[in-house]
DNA sequence: TCAATTTGTCCAATGAGTGAACAAATTACA
DNA sequence: TGTAATTTGTTCACTCATTGGACAAATTGA
């Protein structure tokens, strides 16, 4: 027999929590008379919620506020960043970067350790999660890993940079070092994606694709402010073809985007070591380098187009080390856009994060798990 | 101030009760204790929702029947397929296709009302609508239109088959003829990707493409088992270019997919005047049209793969008109599929359904507004 | 100083869901 | 045939989240 979820009572009262909480959270301070109003509960319920939240620790009173022309002060509320904490972890080919923030989002300790040559990339990751948790009230941990993940199971399918050992035993060695932690496992383009809607400063958009160029290409698939994984391949954008004519690539189709846009192929086809040297000749507006930037940018337009043309997202993010490269990289990508789109204006930016986008997405992973977004 | 939507008991009540009737609606017949045993709900809450959908005339008592090995026998329900209509409209360029439907799917009335020179195509629909509700309950109306719609306002914002007048006055119009109806205006190839999840006898599958090859090339997405609009440009699929070298589209972009996949250009490169022509030189074998149509397959199986290799849906379904060219036409896109996809075995099949897709996606899509999917 | 306003708590009432008790219907078996 | 066991579905008293009204406290303005 089919399970389905029924509703009860209990539902009622999380989904106003979560409300409430995400009120408080939002507006920095508040009283619980505008969360009335916002809200459209009674002052009853919003008092009575305000008093559990404050009762677990996530949110305090901080002092009295004249909100209004006449009448009582009102009691302002405001999240206790050290009520709880989540952790992120961006796992690279040979280090492991973890994050540990408080429920305001800031990074309260950060380390990254070294993946040596043959150790266990598992242990490593124990090790970073004992060190950042230790006496800490830990509300959720999320892993961002480059590769396929099997959402029900939480288990790594296939990854370029676990070993099978590694792979398989993940999650089950994680949990049974933190037993009574959530702890969630997803692939880092889309962590990637949710970092862009959450601190990218893009108000209040809920679809959108985030463009990785780094030594691969991927992209990050939000639907609905919710990273969208498909049946765990969503956002192997590097092998999207733009050429069905084109040269054979590793994965076995032709002309993926991936032999004309990754970092490595950029600087091979415009004869440059380095991203700094790249940058400055296209400041300096080297002509040789500039014309073999146009097949790079046409092609990455192309893909972005076909995006566009599948799921039409409000918006691009292009994050990775392209944002490296300048404006006119961006500009000349734009301009290839507008001439073959048939949807104009789309909007396509640089991501402006200075942050680990993985490690950070991955905190905010874990917080909408628990607080709802 | 943002408008939120708090949670009451009424929410609770209504979530359940559309579960209720979802289990009435997917086994056909069913008792109260089995739905009680399903939903885990008791049996006092089980009773009370049913009783309320009896009184709406959506579900009637049909007999008892035994349902186990000993004790009384249980009350059999299933739905009054006539408790309630839904109307799905195909608009096309030259007709007005409704689709009169119960409870039960079953078309209980159809009509093609042709759309002569000049005449205002909301006229016709308002005639097609007048003439199929009259004295009915209607419970939902969803009109599928080629074109990109505002999700928000139903507004039409651009359409190949409509005129300016027609688009801007649509929705208002038809909301001034069935005041009390709800409306739904929607794009026709979201309404056929979600005809072949709830028709198409593919099992609980959630996340599907379904490719539309006929005068043009389009693709419906369904996302967690709904439609999914982007921006209201989603599903340009026969925009996406499959070739940055290629030929010039009318829409701006180079190496369209349309450009090499849609009927005209099929019959075109085949040198064929008809599909039955096609498909019979086809099952003939005959070297020349097979060897003509792998350029074809080729182009779709990258556009495919280009998909695959951004949402990795669990379905591809290739409908319109081109299952009449039979299996061989698949397999030789599946098989260019296998040799480029980083993502192999993916699930690419014909649609089998028989029906005309858009109606029966419109009138579904305006039931599961109506009871929830 | 008093009226008006605003905040936030207390209290009785509403309504959705629950579990226990129970009557009715049916099978199994002595 | 009669009785025990099982199953179905209803009635009833109870729980719990939310609500609206009453009310006290705090504050402004006249």
């Amino acid at each position: 027999m089919t399970e389905i979820n029924k509703s009860s009572q209990q539902n009622i009262k999380e989904s106003n929590m979560r409300m409430v909480f995400g009120l408080i959270h939002k507006n920095e301070i508040i009283s619980r008379a505008d969360i009335k109003k916002i809200t459209s509960l009674s002052a009853t319920t919003v008092s009575s919620l305000v008093e559990e939240l404050m009762q677990e620790g996530f949110v305090v009173e901080c002092g009295m506020k004249q909100t209004s022309k006449s009448g009582r002060k009102a009691v302002m509320l405001r999240i206790n960043s050290d009520g709880g904490f989540f952790l992120g972890m961006d796992v690279i080919k040979n280090a492991v970067i973890a994050n540990l923030c408080g429920l305001d989002f800031e990074v309260k300790e950060s380390i990254k350790l070294p993946i040596e040559e043959g150790q266990a990339m598992v242990m490593v990751m124990l090790h970073a999660i004992g060190r950042l948790t230790r006496g800490r009230k830990i509300l959720g941990i999320t892993i961002g890993i480059p590769g396929v993940i099997d959402p029900k199971t939480n288990s790594v399918i296939s990854s370029t940079i676990l070993d099978e050992d590694d792979a398989n035993d993940m999650y089950l060695l994680l949990k049974q070092a933190m037993p009574n932690v959530n702890i969630y496992i997803k692939n880092n383009s889309g962590l990637v994606a949710l970092c862009e809607k959450e601190f990218g400063c893009h108000n209040e958009i809920n679809n959108l694709v985030s463009v990785d160029i780094d030594d691969g290409v991927g992209a990050g698939v939000l639907i609905d402010g919710a990273i969208y994984d498909g049946n765990g391949f969503a956002g192997e954008f590097g092998h999207m073809s733009v050429d069905f004519n084109g040269s054979r690539c590793s994965c076995g189709n032709y002309g993926c985007l991936e032999l004309y846009a990754s970092i490595p192929r950029i600087l091979d086809r415009t004869k440059t070591n380095s991203l700094e040297e790249l940058r400055n000749k296209i400041d300096d507006k080297d002509k040789k380098v500039l014309s073999d930037l146009q097949l790079i940018c046409r092609a990455i337009a192309f893909g972005i187009n076909n995006i566009v043309n599948l799921i039409d997202p409000e918006l691009i993010v292009i994050g990775g080390s392209a944002p490296l490269l300048g404006e006119t990289f961006l500009d000349m990508i734009r301009e290839y856009f507008e001439q073959i789109s048939l949807i104009k204006n789309k909007n396509i930016v640089f991501s402006n994060l200075t942050v680990n986008p993985v490690a950070l997405g991955a905190v905010r992973y874990a917080f909408n798990m628990t607080f709802g977004q």
